[in-house]
DNA sequence: AATAAAGTATGACGTTACGTAAGAGTCAAT
DNA sequence: ATTGACTCTTACGTAACGTCATACTTTATT
């Protein structure tokens, strides 16, 4: 097939279809002798991959990293998008009510927040949550939610990447030293944080904002989650000492 | 409220509210005499419906467009925005249908199209169109369905706009000179085409893409629907003298 | 009162994901 | 042989901010 065939079939440009070419983000399978590019239906079930991954907000950057990685897995793909898509319908659903809400507060029926009208808008509720509690149980998650529970917002959004980086896991293969390293060292992470008192907790957040190496450490989509939480507990054991 | 406390409640950032202000999108109502931006109840309000309507693809020249309206319905907005929200809580149902027969496929249980492969994808179903119905009545939204199939996708697109502006047409006062000059002339559009063969329509179809006078006159959120029927009709004209 | 820390302001350049336009080659059909 | 639809590459344009850099204010702390 050629561009204009796979443009028409998926709703995107050729424009897009060059781009994603040019970034090797989906090379066409094929080329004729003057140069054409030629699509294959592997290469139509990449795109699908792509669509997916894009609608729910994924920069092409990343959903190239998630697709060129060895161990990318379809299935779980597929799986982690569906549930990605619900989150997303449901926060849709969140809107509809707020706008509900915001119709018959301005009717004066019921009284309502600054903080109420702009539910749904924030992303707080994080679609990653589910995927750490179904790997790593809920006893773990509700764990780390307590903790969470009282911090400030800044200190949540730590938490997000850190869901992130789990969420990532999935697709590196389970039995390899990097995710056993990160997982024993989330477990860890998470015991120690029982040790130490609720102010001393919140000062790892304040130091999620404030130490450039900590929140670089943090940056979306960046190094892995070993890695990362290597560094957090050295600086964390730094300040405490 | 200052800018920081607006960012953290609403979830955008310092940088968001700047830009909004830069752009004249949100401008906030004080300033201290030190020069910090100063919002009010007012401004969080606005805020809230620029956001619905950025969640819903909105560009930002487009959403300015229609707040500064001095016509501009927040009720009648938030109706809207309701409609738009729940076409897109569709589309995503959607995808999770095409994720699930996907899978499906891939085990050999079903056959699955490249087609089917890209359901919910496509934007092709309007979310103007219930809009259409309502104010215009089913059955001149039929009457203008039943002629767009067969059509070319093309055209489709041109009819997608058309009903765009009829949406528009909700934040123009109704009893005005251009509404109702609009409206009559929509339904003319209509009337004649009913005496012109299916041939003659695909015709027009083609001149959308064709034509660039004509095609520029369609371009989203470009002139008026009145501006647009008079070229489309008298191109039409023309063509067929 | 002095100093640090947190918040804010204004540039100004960077970035992502394409859009759009220009100029030229290719292919199918007349 | 020519037209019209399709394609190529190159390259600049755009939207909606992100990300510094630099400087001023306000609040908190010593």
């Amino acid at each position: 097939m050629k561009v204009k065939e796979v443009a028409k079939l998926s709703g995107v440009s050729v424009r897009t279809l060059h781009h994603y070419d040019d970034i090797g983000l989906l090379v066409p399978e094929g080329l004729t002798n003057a140069g054409y590019r030629l699509y294959s239906d592997d290469n139509l079930a990449t795109l699908q991959q792509i669509l997916f991954f894009r609608e729910l907000g994924f920069p092409l950057k990343k959903i190239k990293e998630l697709l060129d990685r060895p161990s990318f897995d379809r299935l779980e793909a597929f799986e982690l998008q569906r549930e990605m898509l619900k989150a997303k319908r449901d926060q849709l659903d969140e809107m509809i009510a707020t706008i509900d809400k915001t119709l018959r507060a301005e009717n004066g029926e019921i009284e309502m927040t600054n903080e109420e009208k702009f539910q749904g808008f924030d992303f707080k509720t994080n679609p990653y949550e589910q995927e750490a509690r179904d790997r790593w149980g809920d006893a773990a998650v509700d764990r780390a939610n307590e903790r969470i529970q009282g911090m400030e917002s800044d200190l949540q959004d730590g938490m997000n990447q850190i869901y992130t980086k789990l969420a990532e896991l999935r697709h590196v293969d389970p039995a390899s030293e990097e995710a056993q390293e990160a997982i024993g060292e989330w477990y860890a992470f998470l015991n120690r944080m029982g040790h130490y008192s609720p102010e001393a907790f919140a000062g790892l957040g304040e130091m999620y904002v404030a130490d450039e190496r900590f929140a670089n450490n943090i940056d979306k989509f960046g190094t892995g989650l070993a890695a990362f939480m290597r560094d957090a507990m050295k600086i964390y054991a730094e300040r405490n000492r």
